[in-house]
Order: structure tokens, then C-alpha cells, then sequence
DNA sequence: TAGTGGTCTAGACCACCCT
DNA sequence: GGGTGGTCTAGACCACTAC
């Protein structure tokens, strides 16, 4: 067949297979194509085949059997959160079935706490960019998102500031960085009173708090961050596959 | 070079990469030799190198620029939690900086909970081989860990168990079953009576709680367990990296 | 411009599962 | 035996970065 999508090779078969699993074409929990037949119908080689099939299988979303075949976990096919999902809360809320909405509560410039120095690096009297959000499901304030970014990086007069974007679009809009990776750190922490307050909580309760630091490909911190939100409303659900 | 390791070319690539990154004789933070040095260096093809790096790359261990090089990522050298580290309490242990030890509490066989039959998927009147056991830093309890496997794939007359083994290697040991891929819930509670007690805690106090699910490669549930730890005392650390 | 990583191909051989 | 996935090779071309 013929492929019309963007990208690789790969990347269009990848798309391509997700679609298909995710609507049905192949029967959910049954067996895949094999590879020579899928090579057939991409037009394209075993290895690109392999390549994208490798990844779908680290994601847990097939499940790999030699001399057998290739079958869909359908057991995978609704947990949209594989890895990753750690710091798109966006998709975090989608998965635990609800319609996920940003609301600013402010972003400006200020001189850093004593963390953001340590986890962004900075230099003396450096200033970071402060994003203050709230996360909402279905309207309901679910996740509290704390960010820093030094000011270094942000591009000179590109505000105002678009409080809507993931921090993987704001770094491209506003600072043209590319995230390489992330550290995150998971505790147990119980609401404070802001907590309470900004999340509607009706008493202090134990949340999960998410601290993740992302970095360039050049190891340069781009941005911290500490995020809050109750797990009793939204799952923190996390999938590893092993390919052997 | 000749490679006189066990297991696929591949692997004792990796391995060998592995062991010269951690023990320094590529030079920490710097550049790893190019591609072909590395065909050259090992006797393997291009492909072959590639497919070890990738799996470094997302491990996060080094970091690729294309046009450039390729990084080790000094940052990450010192984290052995990758993925992974969730289930393997005993590195999640080493890496906070402990020596670990596991104490075994009581290994039974016993009806399910409904939790439990929901989870392995047991049918009528299915028993489970319920283990709890307890993880020690330099000989603190850390760690509660509960675990439940249904009998029918325990092997008859397999006992008595042996309580200090990981579950990969407890499922191989007793059941011949290797695990595919794995779910995992994170939530914060706070401590129990009982956790207070067995986990010598001053006072009740958030805890981190994991539920996680094993499953084999026909989607067959292994294992259910819930575990508890303080992430005072223990750090629950992941990096997630992007090829791109 | 030279060297690096990124993508893709065609083909070989092996290990494994099913019938 | 026949088909499936697992491993590996040799070689091509492209995109990017540093100089």
C-alpha cells in the first residue's frame, strides 16, 4: 500500500499500526500480521518492520512470541499512559477518563529558591520564568504545576506567555530547546493548606507529589518542577515490558 | 577485540559498553568513539552497535548529537533506577545508598482476597501462594512487600520457598514462568497500625503504596503485590529519555 | 568539507512453535 | 516441515554539526 503520512518510514508505520490496533483492524487480543506480510503491505523492509514492532513491544502494547506470532495486548490498548505520562498531565487525566483543561494562575519572572539554583544550575543573581497552573478534569481542579525555567533561556520580548502549552511546547514556542530527558522523583506528602484550598479538597489528605527536572541533549537543566494532585482522582498508572 | 562473554553479540556489547562507561575508560561526561570506531573496536556491524546504543539512549545513560557524537550522560551513571527499579526493590534500595537484605515473614497458601482474584483473574475456589516479606536498608526496615500467586502455577512439591529471591527469579524458580510486561499504581496513603509497627515508624506518616500486576507473555496475570515504603528513607527515582 | 549519527534496504542464518 | 520471530551482516544514502 501506499504511505502518504510525514516523517519516516518508521514513523509512518508506526502511526499506521497504532491506528489500526486502536480501531480494530486486527482483532483486539488476536495475532498481528507476520512480519514478511507486513513488509508486503508497507512496502517496506523487514528491519524498518522490526524497528517499529520493537517499540510498540516496549511499550506493552504487543506482546512478541518466536515461532509463534506477534498479538495484541488489548490489556494495554486502554492505558494510554505508558512512560512519559509522568509530566503530560494532560494525558494523565485523559487516561483516568476525564477532559483535561489548563487554567494559568500566574507566570512571571522572579530570583529563584534555593532548589531551583541547585536543580537549574543557575548562576549567581540569575532569574528564573514561574508558571503557576492548575490542571483540571471535567472542570474539577485536579493537579497543581509548579515551573521554573531560567530566564537565560527564554527568548528576549516573546511574551506574553501562552499558560495553555505542555512544557514541551512552551520550551520550543518560547526558548527553542528540545527536551533530551527527564529525572523524576515520586513522595507521599500530605495537602498544606494552599493545597487544600486550590485543589477543593475537603480535608488535608495524602497526595502524590511529582518533582522532574528535564535537560537538553547538551545536560543543560531547562526546567524544574513540582507538581501535587490526588490519587484517589487521578491514576498514576505506569507500564514496563520487558522484550525477552 | 575478541568477546569471550556468554549470550548474543548484542548483549556483550552492551555489557562491555556498560562496564567501560561505569569504570571510567571512556572519560566521564565526554564523547564515546564514533560508530565505526566502536565495528571496528568490537568486530560487529554497524547495526549491531546501533541497536546497543539505542537502548543506552533510552536508558538515558548517553546522549547522541547527531553531526557531533556521541555523550556519556555522567548524571544518570550514578542512578541505577531506571525503569524497572519499581518491582526491584532491592536495587531501589542500593540506590538510595543502603546495603539490602530481605527478611521473609510468612510464605502460605491461602483463599484469595477479592482484590486478588480480580487481579490474577482466578477462577472459583483458586487458592493463592501468598508471600510478605520485608525489605531491610543496612538492616532497617524499609520496605512491606505483599505478594500473591495463584497455586495452580506454583510446581507441586516445590517447597519449602526461598524467600530472599527477587519475584523475576522466585516465578522462574517455582513456577517456570517468565514475566512479559507489568502494570504498576502509585498512591499515597498514610501508615497503618501495622505499617507503623513492622516499618519501626515514629509516628503514622505518608507512604508511598505500589500495586503492580505481572503478566506472562499469553497476558496470563503472575503475580499481584502491594508494597509500602516511606520516601524519606528510600528515593523513588525514574528517568525517562527521548531518542529524538 | 569531513566526519558523525539517522534511516533504510536486501539477504542470510538461527531458534522456536505448531501440526 | 513450514512458518514465525530473533540475530546479524554489508552497504547505501541522507541530515546534521563542526571546522
Amino acid at each position: 500500500m501506499t504511505i502518504i503520512r510525514p516523517g519516516t518510514i518508521a514513523n509512518q508505520v508506526n502511526a499506521l499500526l497504532r491506528e489500526r490496533i486502536r480501531d480494530g483492524v486486527y482483532p483486539p487480543g488476536g495475532r498481528l500480521p507476520s512480519e514478511s506480510e507486513l513488509c508486503d503491505d508497507f512496502g517496506v523492509s523487514r528491519a524498518t518492520v522490526r524497528t517499529v514492532l520493537a517499540k510498540l513491544a516496549t511499550e506493552g502494547l504487543i506482546l512478541r512470541k518466536q515461532g509463534d506470532g506477534t498479538y495484541i495486548n488489548e490489556h494495554i490498548q486502554q492505558i494510554n499512559t505508558h512512560l512519559g505520562g509522568l509530566w503530560e498531565f494532560g494525558r494523565l487525566i485523559e487516561s483516568s477518563g476525564y477532559r483535561p483543561s489548563i487554567r494559568s494562575i500566574s507566570i512571571s519572572e522572579r530570583s529563584p529558591t534555593v532548589g531551583e539554583s541547585q536543580n537549574l544550575n543557575l548562576r549567581e543573581a540569575e532569574n528564573v520564568l514561574a508558571l503557576e497552573r492548575l490542571f483540571y478534569a471535567d472542570g474539577k481542579p485536579v493537579i497543581l504545576a509548579h515551573n521554573s525555567i531560567p530566564s537565560r533561556l527564554v527568548d528576549q520580548g516573546s511574551g506574553p506567555f501562552d499558560g495553555g502549552l505542555n512544557i514541551r511546547d512552551f520550551l520550543w514556542r518560547y526558548c527553542h530547546r528540545k527536551i533530551a530527558y527527564a529525572i523524576s522523583d515520586i513522595h507521599s506528602v500530605m495537602a498544606g493548606e494552599e493545597l487544600v484550598d486550590l485543589l477543593s479538597l475537603q480535608r488535608t489528605r495524602p497526595l502524590l507529589q511529582i518533582q522532574i527536572i528535564f535537560y537538553d541533549r547538551d545536560n543543560q537543566p531547562l526546567v524544574c518542577g513540582t507538581s501535587y494532585f490526588d490519587d484517589k482522582l487521578l491514576r498514576l498508572r505506569l507500564v514496563q515490558a520487558w522484550g525477552g
